[in-house]
DNA sequence: AAGCTTCACGTACATTCGTACTTGAAGGAC
DNA sequence: GTCCTTCAAGTACGAATGTACGTGAAGCTT
C-alpha cells in the first residue's frame, strides 16, 4: 500500500533488530546486534533515523531519550523483498529459491519433517 | 573463494539475463530483458561493464562486436546472495524464509507436490 | 560543582547505483 | 561515396549507501 522507498542492507539488519526487540532506544537496538557484527553506535543510530525516513519506523521522545517502533510489519516488508529478489535473481519464479534454499542450505531433520506437514496441509487446503 | 563485490539489483537482473541465453552481445542482453522492464541500451551496457569490473562476467572482442559470457556459476552467486539475506533480514535463520516462501506465495499444486518428493528424498538421504 | 558519560542531532564524505547521453568509428543501404 | 544505423567506450550526475565524527546539552559520579 503505502509506497515506501526499499530497505537497503544496512537498514534491514537494523529492521530486523526492531521487530525482534519491540520499541527501542538505539543503545538497545546496538546492543541487540549479533556478536560478531561489529558496527558504531552512531551508524546505528542513522540507521534508525533513516528507518524512520523512509517509513519503516516511528519514534517518540521519552525524555531526552529516543525511541524507536517498527512501523511496518516484518511479514510484509518480507514479502516485498524477497518479491524483488526473485524478480530480479530468478526472473519472477518461486520455486527455484525454495528448492535452492531446501536442497543447498543446512535445513536440519526437525525443519524438514515441520516442512512437509506444512505441505501437506497446503495441499489437502488446495484440492 | 574469489571475493567479489556483491551484486546490486540491477546487476543481479543483467546477470541473470546473462545465464539465462549465455554469452551474449549487449544487443541481445538487451532484447533479453522481460517484457515491460524498459532500460535503456546503454543502460544494458553499463551494467555488463561493471558485471566484468566485479568480475561476474568477461568479455572478448568478435570482430568490432563485444561479447559477454557470466564468469560466475548462477548457483554460487544465488548462494552468496540468498546467504546475505538469510543473515540480515532472518538472523541467520533459513527455515523462516522457506516457510514464507511457501506459505505466503503462489506455489501451485504441481510445485508443493515436487517440493514433497523433494523433502522425503532429503529426509531418506539424513537418515 | 567539576568532570566523565551518554544522548540527540547535524553533518560529512567517499563509494556505489541507477540511469543515461555523447562521441567517434565501423558497416550497411542505395 | 553519402547517409543511416549500430557499436564501444568514455563520461555524467544526482541519489542512495555505509560508515562515521563533532557538538552541545543532560545526567551521573564523587
Amino acid at each position: 500500500m503505502v509506497d515506501r522507498p526499499s530497505l537497503s542492507k544496512g537498514e534491514m539488519e537494523v529492521a530486523r533488530l526492531l521487530w525482534e526487540i519491540g520499541p527501542a532506544t538505539v543503545r538497545q537496538t546496538f546492543e541487540a546486534l549479533p556478536k560478531g557484527r561489529r558496527m558504531d553506535f552512531s551508524t546505528v543510530q542513522t540507521y534508525l533515523r533513516r528507518l524512520e525516513k523512509k517509513g519503516y519506523a516511528a519514534s517518540t521522545l521519552d525524555g531526552r531519550i529516543r525511541v524507536y517502533a517498527a512501523r511496518a510489519k516484518a511479514r510484509t516488508v518480507i514479502r516485498e523483498t524477497v518479491d524483488d529478489l526473485v524478480q530480479r535473481l530468478f526472473g519472477g519464479e518461486t520455486f527455484p529459491l525454495v528448492r535452492h534454499l531446501v536442497e543447498d542450505r543446512g535445513i536440519d531433520s526437525e525443519e524438514l519433517a515441520e516442512l512437509r506437514k506444512l505441505i501437506v496441509r497446503l495441499e489437502k487446503e488446495q484440492s
